[in-house]
RNA sequence: GGUCCCUUCGUCUAGUGGUCUAGGACACUGCCCUUUCACGGCGGCAACACGGGUUCGAACCCCGUAGGGAUCACCA
């Protein structure tokens, strides 16, 4: 990367418009609704983000959860302030009133708090342009309509929707774009009058060009060129008043001095309108780059909370949703049915993963160094991406490769720093008294013993039997190792005899016995191994089968060989 | 249907005209290691959507076709 050139270059096109010629003529001869306040302004050319201070945001509207692909967006809004030194917004879209802000805020920014991605501005923090609730910037908004409506960018509008709804079906019937003919349209006081008169309400509607087109140049596309003819009139403010999305945000983008707006692209074909209503008001316009969208498993459809079901019938998506019910299950988490979802980063955090194995993985759909390097520590992520080398198209989200990311991340943590986090659950799940040296110590060497067996801190449930008796017994070994074995329970029977005997009870010393009780009965090992695990754990396989016993402790040990026998005969 | 976007292994991707009999990762799989289950090591399977150009030469450039997707609200 060069950035004195790249500087020099996208100070040579802010001086010189070189692109937009077919915009700037179109605008010279459209006569009609409104005069030269049209000409594009170019963008930045590529690569130009690593040498200017950059403003990002990220504008959740608070609907009380995470997506995983607005956490992906969020993340490369943070990361390019990072890289930059600039600042990484948050702003909250509520111009939708009604719902409880307050309630449904929260969990999103425990997200963003667990993820360690902080706000320089924002919720909470506050900031130099606040307030960073659209519901409290009523006022900017009112301004920004009514300037619109004075200089005939917008106009008010009588039309009810049943109206335009009709008419919109007609369009669609024919295959034609719907083109507002602005029949209801008023154009003075008394027209405003006239249609009050008839009952109607008035709401303010975007003042469309009706020829030339918009140059988009995006960082990641490219060049999008639209016809201005295809745009709607579209709606900014209702009849009461109130601002809809597309101004709101584009006035804010501009209060906020957003320098990037970076963004998914499903919101690209939102951009003409916006551009529309940034030059209508004066405003340089920001950067865009729109983002390919998260796409569902296995699929190439924008990734939705609300298809859980199709998801599931994914065989990788089915399993990371069956572990994480069954650590919510095991360890009494109160879960919310809504939010307990593999789509949503709440889902994550509940089940033991580590934010950064998360961000990792998030950061390659859609983004690559260079094809080989994979993984990336916080700081690496921060100094090595950029927005030339995001891709086009859509990347499908894959929950195995997630799972992958987050065992190697979980086992490259030193001991101490799993405990802890496995600790949590193991309390949850009424295993390890918290405080109690021995019960922690326990589970120390649990943790240790299970080593890269745990791939998330929730995993822990998989060794229960370290902890209690009532553990499940695995029917298919129980019939492979003990039943179907003609000698295993007599064989079992002599060496609980011969372990009662042991008068140290650690890892080496129960091999020490065993392998001794081996060689008595001219036994092979493997002839007893099998019987003992299933016999002590009930299960097919876990860790080291020494250091099992040696964590189960000798009277337990002794007492569950014997039951199995019982349980037996 | 209109508009816009996209198209390399099952998935994430590398690749910017010759180094591509297409590289890496996850998944799957074979062997080795091993008392089990894992880890690890060594292998394997597997892709340039299609058709035309341009060129000595195309995954890479151009044009079409097909397919997929996003979006078309007084939601954000």
């Amino acid at each position: 990367m060069l950035p004195s050139a790249d500087f020099e270059s996208s100070k040579r096109h802010a001086a010189r418009p070189s692109l937009p010629m077919a915009a700037i003529a179109n605008g010279a001869d459209r006569g009609d609704c409104v005069d030269q306040w049209f000409r594009p302004i170019p963008l930045s050319p590529l690569h130009s983000t690593r040498c200017h201070m950059i403003r990002t945001r990220f504008a959740p509207s608070p609907t009380g959860y995470l997506h995983i692909g607005g956490v992906r967006t969020a993340l490369f809004n943070w990361i390019l302030a990072r890289q930059t030194g600039g600042q990484f917004i948050l702003r909250i879209d509520d111009t939708d009133a009604g719902r409880n802000v307050e309630a449904a805020l929260q969990p999103i920014l425990e997200g963003f708090r667990w993820l360690g991605m902080d706000w320089d501005e924002g919720p909470e923090v506050g900031g130099p342009h606040g307030p960073y609730f659209q519901s409290q910037r009523s006022e900017m908004y009112a301004d920004a309509i009514s300037r619109l409506l004075e200089s005939g960018h917008a106009y008010r509008d009588f039309a009810k929707p049943d109206e335009l709804q009709t008419l919109r079906e007609a369009a669609r019937e024919s295959g034609q774009a719907f083109v507002y003919d602005r029949r209801w349209m008023a154009n003075d006081e008394a027209d405003v009058e006239k249609y009050q008169a008839e009952g109607r309400e008035g709401v303010v509607r975007l003042k469309m060009p009706r020829d030339g087109q918009c140059v988009i140049n995006d960082l990641i596309r490219g060049e999008v060129v639209v016809e201005w003819a295809s745009e709607q009139d579209h709606v900014i403010a209702r009849a009461d008043g109130s601002p809809l999305y597309h101004l709101a945000s584009v006035v804010d983008d501009h209060a906020f001095g957003i320098t990037h707006v970076v963004r998914a692209a499903e919101h690209l074909p939102n951009t003409p309108r916006q551009v529309f209503i940034a030059q209508s008001l004066g405003y340089e316009l920001p950067t865009y780059a729109h983002l390919p969208y998260v796409a569902e498993p296995g699929g190439t459809a924008k990734l939705s909370k609300r298809k859980l079901d199709k998801y599931l019938k994914n065989r990788d998506f089915a399993n990371l949703m069956t572990r994480g019910k069954a650590i919510a299950e095991r360890c009494a988490l109160t879960t919310d049915d809504d939010t307990f979802n593999p789509v949503l980063v709440d889902f994550y955090r509940e089940i033991g993963f580590l934010p950064d194995a998360l961000l990792n993985y998030l950061m390659l759909l859609g983004w690559s160094l260079d094809g080989e390097q994979e993984k990336f520590t916080r700081e690496e992520m921060i100094k090595l991406f950029t927005l030339d080398r995001v891709n086009k198209a859509p990347a499908s989200f894959d929950p195995a490769k997630l799972t992958a990311f987050q065992a190697d991340a979980f086992n490259a943590l030193p001991q101490d720093v799993k405990v802890g986090m496995v600790k949590p659950f193991a309390v949850a799940a009424g295993w390890v008294e918290s405080g109690n040296d021995e019960s922690e110590q326990k589970l120390a060497d649990v943790i240790a013993g299970a080593g890269d067996r745990l791939k998330m801190a929730g995993d822990i449930i998989d060794f229960d039997y370290c902890f209690v008796d009532d553990y499940e017994i695995n029917p298919k070994a129980y019939q492979k190792r003990i039943v179907k074995p003609g000698n295993a329970i007599e064989l079992l029977g002599k060496l609980r005899e011969h372990l009662s005997g042991a008068d140290e009870f650690s890892a080496d010393a129960v091999e020490k016995s065993v392998k001794g009780f081996c060689e008595d009965q001219s036994i092979g090992l493997g002839e007893i191994i099998h019987a003992l695990r299933v016999a002590t754990t009930g299960a097919a396989g876990g860790f080291g089968m020494f250091e099992t016993l040696a964590v189960i402790g000798k009277e337990r040990v002794l007492q569950r060989i014997e039951k199995t026998i019982a349980n037996a005969s």
